[in-house]
DNA sequence: CCATTTTTTACGAGGCTTGGAAAAAGTCTC
DNA sequence: GAGACTTTTTCCAAGCCTCGTAAAAAATGG
C-alpha cells in the first residue's frame, strides 16, 4: 500500500474551506478579502467559499461599528457564528471534575466545578457524574437549551491512543475504564478522552503570538506533565497519551516514584516530593499535598528554611535537567508552565535554569522563556475547546451540506 | 497569517504524481491498474499520470518474463528510469571521505573510499576534497559521464539546520563550514547537508516492511547518535540537526564528555568512554579508537575480563536509560543499531534491555526489537541516496514538463 | 450630484479526476 | 485454429474546483 494517498477536487474543497475557517478563528472577524490576502486563495474562490459557509450556518456576516473611515465600498466583516455548534471541555482531576460549556465561536457559556471522591468509583459512575454534570451545565444556559455537538474529556493519567477512555489515573483506583462510548450514547455527542497535559498546547491552536511556534507546556503540582506543539501540531504519542515528562527518569536509582520506578523528575518535583524532601518524611504522602500546603511551603522557603529552601531547589534541578534532556533531543523550546510550581517560580527558576545549562549541549535553552500561566484549569478548558472546535472544523469542512434552509 | 495554505487543480497534480512516483519506488514495478488500487485513483486517472510520467522520462515500460499465467490482457509494467537522473551520496567522518553514485532508481553506480587526514583542514580543502571524490566517483562509470542532479552530504557532528554546511564536527577542527552553495557552485547540482544519525531512517523510507512504521536508528561508535522517523517523516529540529542522543544527560555530574558537561550517554556508551572506562583512564584519548581496538576490548569482555565487561555493561546501562527516556517522551520505538555497538550487541543488550526496564515507566519498550546493522557506511549511503531520490521525485512531479521529446 | 475608490459578485475558461464505453491483448475451449 | 472470454488500457464527455476579468455595489470626496 502506498503511503501518499490520492487528491481530487473534494480535497481541496475541503482544505480550503478549513484554510477559511482556520483563518477565521486567527483573527476574530474579517472580511472576504482579508479571507483572500491571508489564505492566498482569489478573491473569487474567497468570496464563494465564504458565501457558502455563510449559507451553512458556520460563519455569518456581522455588523462592525469600529471600521476606520476610509474610501471604497467597506467589507462586509464575517465571523463565526456561535450558534452554529455547543461544545463542552470537561476535566476529571483528583478529587473533583469540573467543565465549561462553549459555543462554535469559542465563547464559554457557563462554567462548573464539583468536588467528588471519586477515587475507588468504577467506569459507570464516572460516567453518571461527568453526564449529570454536562446536564448541569447546559441547565445554566440563558439560551435554549441544545444538544451538544463535541465533548472532550482531559484526564489526569495515562489515556488511551484511540481516545476511548483511561488507562490510568492517579484521581482513580481502578484502570482501564471505557469512558467515551458510553458517555458519546449518553450525551448524543462525539466524546474523546485526552491527558490533560498533552492537551494544554492546543489552547494556544489560534492564538496569533504563538502561530507556527513550536513551543512545550509543562505543568508542575500534583503530578509533572509536559505538552508538545511540534511543527504545527500538538505531539500525540500512537500507544498512549505520551509525552510523561514527569517520568523521564533524572537519577538513576534516585528517589522513589509513584510509578514504581527510582529516580523520575516527578519523584524530585511534583507536590508530594517537595513535600516529603522539605519534611525530612521519606515516604510518598497517602493523601494529595494541598494547594494551601504547598503555598506554606513556598512561603517558609521565600522565608528562608533551608530545607524547604533545598527542597524547591532539588526541584527545580529536576525539571532543569529534564528540560535540557528534551532540548537535547527536539530542540530548546519556549516553556509555558502551570500549576503550582508556576505559583513558586520564584523558587525555581534559578535552579531549572542552571540544570538546563549544566545537561543540554552547550546550556543551549538555558534563557528560553518561560511563560507563566496561573490558571491551569482555565488553560484545560481552553485546550479542550479548541479541540473540540478544531474537530468540528474538519467535520463540517468535509460535510457542509450546502444550506438546507436560507434565511 | 493563515497557517493552512489554499489548494488548487496543481497541487492536486503534483501530489497525484507524487503519490505514483512514491507507490513505484515502494514496489520497483507496478502496472497502471496496481498504480490505481494502490493510490486510489481511478484507474483513468494512474492511466493518464503513468503516461505523463513515461513521456517525461521518469518511469518507463519494461518487459518483464517472471509474469504469472492469467487469462485477460496482460498488464504493462512500470518501474522508475534510472537514467532520469543520478544522484551521490558523501559522507564526512574522522579521518575520512566515501561517497557512492546512484541512478533515479537507486541503484548503486559506483562507491569510493578515501582516507585523509582532514581534522586540521578548512572549509576550501573539504569542498575540494569532496567535488574530486565525486568526479573520480564519475570517472569510474561505465555509462557516458554527466551531470549529478542532487548530492547529499552526511557529516558526523552538527549540522546547519536550513541544510548549508557543518556548525561543528568531531572530524575538523574549523567551525561554521558552509559546505552547500560552493560545493553545489562545483557540482552544478543542490548540495545538502546533513547529520549522518538524522539521516539514517530515510534508508527505510521504501522499504515494504517499514512502511508506515514509526522507528528509531541508533549509531553507537565513535559517538553515540539518534535519527527518528514518527508520522511518516525523518525528524528534523529547527535549530539544528537535533536529536543529539549521545548527549542526553544520563547522570547529572557523572563521566566528562567530549562536549564539555558531566554525565551524557556518549561519556558512558562511546567507544572512547568504553575503552578509558576499561583501561582505568580517566582522560578522554586525544585520538580515535579504531574499530579493531574495539574489537580487542569486545573480545576481553566476551573472555571474561571483569573491568572490561563493566565498561561494556555501564555502556549498556547508559544507552537502556537514555532510550527508556526517549520511550517515556515519545513512544516504545523499535531500534535498528548500527556501528561497532551493534557489533558488540551481545555484550550490550542485557543492560540495554534492564536500563529501559528501570527507566521507561511499567518498562515498558524493555522488549522492543532490535534491528542489526552492521554496514553504517551502507546505511549512510542508503539514507542519503533515498533522501536525494526523494527530493528529486518532489521536484520532477512539480516541473513534469510534459515531455519535449516523443520516443 | 458625479467621479473615484474599494469590495463583492457574475461568468467563462482551464485543469484534473471520474465513470463508462470502446479498444487492445492475451488465454481458454471446442 | 477460430471464436468466446477475461483483463488491462485508452478514449471521451461530464463534473468540480479555482482563476482572471469584467461588471455591479457601496461608500467617500469635491
Amino acid at each position: 500500500m502506498s503511503r501518499l494517498a490520492k487528491t481530487d477536487a473534494d480535497m481541496v474543497r475541503v482544505h480550503n474551506r478549513l484554510a477559511v475557517l482556520d483563518h477565521l478563528r486567527g483573527v476574530g472577524t474579517t472580511t472576504r478579502k482579508a479571507v483572500s490576502a491571508a489564505t492566498g486563495l482569489s478573491v473569487s474562490a474567497s468570496s464563494a467559499i465564504s458565501g457558502t459557509l455563510v449559507r451553512c450556518g458556520l460563519m455569518e456576516e456581522v455588523e462592525e461599528d469600529d471600521r476606520s473611515i476610509r474610501r471604497g465600498r467597506p467589507g462586509k466583516s464575517l465571523a463565526i457564528c456561535g450558534r452554529a455548534a455547543r461544545v463542552a471541555a470537561l476535566k476529571i482531576a483528583v478529587g473533583e471534575v469540573s467543565g465549561r460549556i462553549s459555543d462554535y465561536s469559542g465563547r464559554p457559556l457557563a462554567e462548573l466545578r464539583r468536588g467528588v471522591d471519586i477515587s475507588g468509583r468504577d467506569g459507570d459512575f464516572i460516567v453518571d457524574l461527568l453526564a449529570d454534570l454536562a446536564r448541569d451545565l447546559a441547565q445554566r444556559l440563558e439560551e435554549e437549551p441544545r444538544a451538544l455537538d463535541k465533548v472532550v474529556v482531559a484526564v489526569q493519567g495515562k489515556t488511551f491512543s484511540d481516545l476511548s477512555g483511561i488507562v490510568w489515573s492517579p484521581a482513580l483506583k481502578h484502570r482501564h475504564i471505557e469512558i467515551a462510548a458510553p458517555l458519546s450514547a449518553r450525551l448524543g455527542a462525539e466524546v474523546s478522552v485526552l491527558n490533560d497535559c498533552s492537551l494544554m498546547p492546543e489552547a494556544f491552536r489560534w492564538r496569533p503570538d504563538f502561530a507556527g511556534l513550536d513551543f512545550a507546556t509543562l505543568f508542575v503540582g500534583f503530578g509533572v506533565g509536559m505538552g508538545l506543539r511540534l511543527n504545527g501540531a500538538t505531539f500525540q504519542g500512537k500507544h498512549s497519551s505520551a509525552v510523561e515528562f514527569g517520568h523521564i527518569n533524572h537519577m538513576p536509582g534516585g528517589a522513589l516514584c509513584r510509578c514504581g520506578n527510582r529516580g523520575c523528575v516527578e519523584a524530585y518535583a511534583s507536590d508530594y516530593a517537595i513535600w516529603r524532601s522539605a519534611t525530612g518524611n521519606g515516604d510518598i504522602p497517602a493523601h494529595r499535598i494541598g494547594d494551601e500546603a504547598m503555598q506554606r511551603l513556598a512561603d517558609a522557603a521565600r522565608a528562608g528554611d533551608p530545607a524547604v529552601r533545598a527542597a524547591f531547589e532539588a526541584a527545580g534541578n529536576a525539571i532543569g535537567y529534564g528540560l535540557g534532556r528534551v532540548f537535547t533531543m527536539i530542540d530548546p523550546l519556549p516553556i509555558v508552565m502551570t500549576g503550582s510550581g508556576a505559583q513558586a517560580i520564584d523558587l525555581l527558576e534559578a535552579s531549572i535554569r542552571q540544570g538546563i545549562r549544566e545537561s543540554a549541549v552547550d546550556g543551549l535553552g538555558s534563557d528560553t522563556p518561560l511563560i507563566l500561566q496561573e490558571d491551569t484549569d482555565a488553560l484545560v478548558f481552553d485546550a479542550g475547546t479548541a479541540y473540540a472546535l478544531a474537530a468540528l472544523d474538519q467535520e463540517f469542512a468535509r460535510s457542509a451540506a450546502e444550506a438546507t434552509e436560507a434565511a
